[in-house]
DNA sequence: GTCTATAACCGGATAGAC
DNA sequence: GTCTATCCGGTTATAGAC
């Protein structure tokens, strides 16, 4: 797999690419997605219409280019803080301000990204096999900011952890695309507050009130991941009955 | 506010806008959303291309007219068991498949459609401006939900509630277009499994132990909705620092 | 108010000659 | 790789029928 999406035979044609990538990103940026042609593209990149459709083979196509770039400066931006601290909510809040940081200039047309993503066919879609490698690769962060934390984490909910926070974050950025605050001050705060709440409530899941609620909660999880078709009963098969 | 979103000024009007409406939802169904002309849906409808966009300005104003149907399907199956059982889990699980089996027809055509609706800018996402209508009248569901049931509700919590309802429907929904296990039969159980888990939690969330995080999840939920860039100072003007 | 017919515009996408 | 012509479909406009 030593290359993306399309076409990058030569040095040149990489070159070339990556030129008309930039200038969609600029002029996406500049004029929104449905304002920008692909015409204006090519124009703008100094080539011709149908060389831009050589390299990308719809206007989407782009945006799958976009969508690497986004990724990797993100991880990159993570690594600094979560090997400078301790401290969980620290964490989770620096990395969840690196996703947003990195992803804010393309704040707009995130939006289409996430149209292409939200398609339940499309190999774009973030819970779909297709989307397995970066899905996991997201979900390492969380685990890293999990175990580099002096927090301490009750060992049942260690596992299930980062996929919860993975589907938190996730949750975060689905607020921040529809966020339409001067930038996007609303989806900071959110990241804020609520990975303060984070951080509040996993001490409160180890208190021993909560460890029938926790035990439910994660059973549920392991439910979901383990066989679609399969009631519960395999492993106690005397046990009549529905666990509710 | 006595008709929707285009002209049905009389029976014989509101038939055919129905026509249409129905005609489009089969095609959609049949070749999906992009792969389904508006010139195809007047033909197959019988009508003129111009006279479907006499009744729906647009493409995808025909999905506005699906999402009202099915808010519409899914209230009245609700109401039958909102009527009959004061059990909040009952009630909750009840709404939820309701939801389900409402939809399940339209199963393969939602995820298609959500591919658009995801996308922040489009007048189909579900949390823009345009679904304020169904949005509120599907929370309002919610509100029943809570205030028919036995179980008591902390005051300060009550208010929010449904709001909160609200967004967990969505994720199951979200859950659910994902979902292709035979009949959905996946998204069922973890509606029913995580109902009774909120069912479980929000007694949990009365007590004293949890009456910290509980204030501090509603005011983050409150700044949320109130202005975007104020600070939180305004109500108590002498008081210094942040609320964490 | 309901409906048809026809033409046109615009922009994404394709084909084929060079 | 490039250029030109062309297709296709969402959308709009016009003009007029019942």
């Amino acid at each position: 797999m030593t290359q993306e999406l399309a076409s990058a035979k030569t040095p040149k044609g990489e070159q070339t690419r990556a030129l008309i990538l930039k200038t969609a990103l600029d002029l996406f940026e500049e004029r929104g997605y449905e304002g920008t042609t692909m015409r204006a593209i090519a124009e703008t990149a100094g080539v011709s219409l149908s060389h831009a459709y050589y390299y990308f083979h719809s206007k989407e196509e782009l945006i799958q280019g976009f969508y690497q770039r986004v990724h990797e400066a993100h991880l990159a931006a993570c690594q600094e803080i979560l090997a400078h601290d301790g401290d969980l909510h620290a964490r989770l809040l620096g990395v969840l301000n690196a996703k947003l940081d990195v992803s804010t200039p393309y704040h707009r047309f995130c939006g289409i990204i996430f149209k292409n993503a939200a398609d339940p066919q499309s190999p774009l879609s973030p819970f779909g096999p297709e989307s397995n490698a970066w899905r996991q690769e997201s979900t390492a962060i969380f685990t890293q900011v999990v175990t580099g934390s002096r927090t301490h984490v009750p060992a049942d909910l260690q596992a299930e952890l980062p996929n919860l926070l993975w589907l938190y974050h996730m949750g975060i950025v689905l607020y921040w695309l529809h966020d339409n605050s001067p930038n996007q001050v609303r989806s900071y705060r959110l990241a804020e507050r609520t990975a303060a709440l984070v951080a509040q409530l996993i001490p409160l899941a180890s208190h021993p009130l909560m460890r029938p609620f926790r035990r439910a909660a994660l059973q549920v999880l392991a439910e979901l991941r383990s066989d679609p078709d399969e009631p519960r009963e395999s492993p106690r098969p005397t046990n009549e009955g529905e666990i509710r």
